[in-house]
DNA sequence: TTTAAATGTTACATTTTTGTTACAAACTAA
DNA sequence: TTAGTTTGTAACAAAAATGTAACATTTAAA
């Protein structure tokens, strides 16, 4: 699970607990205890979706729904609202304000979970698109293709693989040893020159003209991207 | 407000309650009283969203739920479950299965008409056209038929759910496991060997002359459109 | 400068993966 | 039923990827 959660609520109490969970949970989370402020850094954090709760000092929880779907830049954020208000009444005017879902205090933690997996299910459908990149180097994981300076490169398997892996720590050095470990499939024993030659070839593949080298060699230590 | 809801449902009260009041409310409603006809009949009905009891004679509201979402043609159907279990954990057991909301009877009928319209202003605006387009390639979910360059092309049922697959998210690659899981029937087993020939049938069906190849082979991976 | 170790480069046999065709079994509609 | 589709798999062909050996070049230390 991932993806990025903003917090408008005043109880201090809350935020932390929630947030603290949240990120257990892998997510990213900002928070903001009062309507205005939140509205603004929203907008700066951008995130997947927004848990609002009803009464805050300044601005209610329904103003600033209404106002976020009027905002074209933010439109569609996915909202829960929180709230004691448990009524049937304000129910039905919290969700009719533009609320994807409702949940009364107190609420446990895990219900909370399951609703907000439930809405980022509904609405980002389509994973992001994650890419890695380094340099004019762009290697999209989804397609499976890579890129340098913009034009596509065709790469084997291994290559791939290989360019994969340097790419999540592009500066680091790793020994033969970490990149047998990390890039070949399990249990397989191949010599340690073997890699030697999948670099030559990783190597022959993304060098373009004029372009700097992009693979280091660190004697006695290994290969890093530079 | 417009649009078409089917019920699932075995206690008659209800359902003549609820289809009473969408339809006072502008939907088409249609309904059944147990898991298996209810199924079958919804793929016919084609809804917009299903409210869809726990609780019924045969499958259970949480079976139905996780056939659906495994059926590529109403993957993305909105659902909105109505139990009267309303304990905490049924409630997570009810949204991990996939349902968008859950409600707990005994339920007001605003509420619920909240709730759905909470729903369906999420879901819908994806799922304006029925039809999944790829360059000079449409497909037609609902008449079941595939054109490509205006021109239709008669495709077996497997290549059908095939490119019906790929064309949600065209670009990506997709391992044959991955495809298996979704093109195939649940629980039955292929060799991954027949993905490459019912790929070799696609492709033979949608190819045209002068026109380029739309299935892309990545080796050691997958396959995707392109 | 000399020497040994490390790395670069190339070629090639082997293995793996994919394309293609054919065929029998299962399924469907008349 | 029967005739026609659809489906899964086997078998072989073709293509691509892989590992290793052999030799060349570079590097760093003596």
């Amino acid at each position: 699970m991932n993806g990025k959660i903003f917090i408008i609520e005043d109880e201090p109490s809350i935020i932390q607990l929630v947030q603290h969970n949240l990120e257990k949970n892998g997510f990213i989370v900002s928070s903001s205890v009062n309507g205005n402020d939140g509205l603004k850094e929203l907008k700066k954090f951008q995130p997947d979706l927004l848990l609002l709760d009803w009464m805050l000092p300044d601005l209610s929880g329904i103003e600033i729904c209404k106002n976020i779907r009027k905002d074209t830049s933010i439109k569609n954020l996915p909202v829960i609202m929180l709230t004691a208000k448990g009524e049937e009444e304000d129910k039905i005017k919290g969700l009719d304000s533009g609320v994807d879902d409702y949940l009364t205090k107190p609420f446990s933690f895990n219900e909370l979970m399951a609703r907000i997996k439930a809405v980022l299910r509904r609405s980002n459908p389509n994973t992001v698109s994650d890419n890695l990149e380094f340099e004019d180097l762009v290697l999209d994981r989804i397609e499976k293709r890579v890129y340098r300076d913009k034009k596509e490169i065709q790469l084997g398997p291994t290559e791939f693989r290989l360019l994969e892996f340097f790419l999540v720590n592009p500066k680091r050095v790793y020994s033969r040893d970490q990149i047998l470990e990390n890039v070949w499939p399990n249990n397989i024993n191949v010599e340690s020159r073997t890699i030697d030659v999948h670099i030559r070839r990783l190597r022959k593949s993304i060098n373009i003209q004029n372009k700097k080298e992009l693979i280091r060699t660190v004697r006695s230590s290994g290969y890093s991207l530079i």
